[in-house]
DNA sequence: GATAGTAGGTACCTAGAGGAAAGTGACTAT
DNA sequence: ATAGTCACTTTCCTCTAGGTACCTACTATC
């Protein structure tokens, strides 16, 4: 199902790096640093503890999230983002502008498509 | 199911622009210029005229493309990209330059993952 | 009469993503 | 003895995105 862009060089970064969730905890985990599970789940605030994971796992396996596990009572085990992660941030920061600057022209051609017809 | 990214300000934007087929498409139009249904069909290969036709409709409300039909026999409809949408070129030309230097590294991180355990 | 091309629309069906809720294990605090 | 904490895991359920197949209207071609 991650075959059908051969058509768009931008396709698999786009798979791995804006796949659903991936962008709220890249963007928590630069923001506020490491960070245990449950501050996640709560920063994130609607995401449930088994996508948390999923997504948490996905994004360590991508080499995006470092995971470290202390075997202690009760269990800790922190999050952050990886260097690879931290390269992301330069693009995050460009998307972060044109949303500033042509959010609003969206919605105005949202706006216009629904009126008409 | 829009809504859970309060933590994120860029999420509104990575819905409009890297929902799915959005990236093929849009690229598509910029790269080869205005085209017709079944070019755009053909190009991507893969894609269903259904779902094609979806995405073409959610791109023109977001005023990110320009439909223009011609009523004629047989109908010709014509898509191009807008302008709102040619802004996104940089960006997307940033994710393509990030794709070439840090892809391999991804990979590489998947494969390390695999192996152990 | 049959077929193909054009740009879709519509009805039906299925696979898979994601949500809700409960369980787990080992220890601590009350 | 009970409840709570953490970081999940598992089971069950729902919902929707996307696929298949067929339909439209009109013309040209064989």
């Amino acid at each position: 199902m991650t075959a059908p862009e051969q058509a768009c060089p931008i396709a698999p970064v786009v798979d791995i790096v804006f796949s659903r969730w991936t962008t709220p905890i890249l963007w928590t985990l630069n923001e506020y640093g490491t960070q245990r599970f449950v501050e996640l789940e709560r920063r994130i605030g609607t995401i449930t503890a088994k996508v948390l994971t999923q997504r948490l796992r996905q994004l360590e396996r991508d080499g995006l999230v470092v995971r470290t596990y202390h075997p202690e009572v009760p269990p800790r085990v922190e999050y952050e983002i990886s260097e690879l992660g931290r390269s992301l941030a330069p693009l995050f920061a460009s998307l972060a502008e044109w949303s500033q600057h042509n959010l609003a022209k969206v919605e105005q051609a949202r706006l216009r498509y629904d009126k008409k017809d």
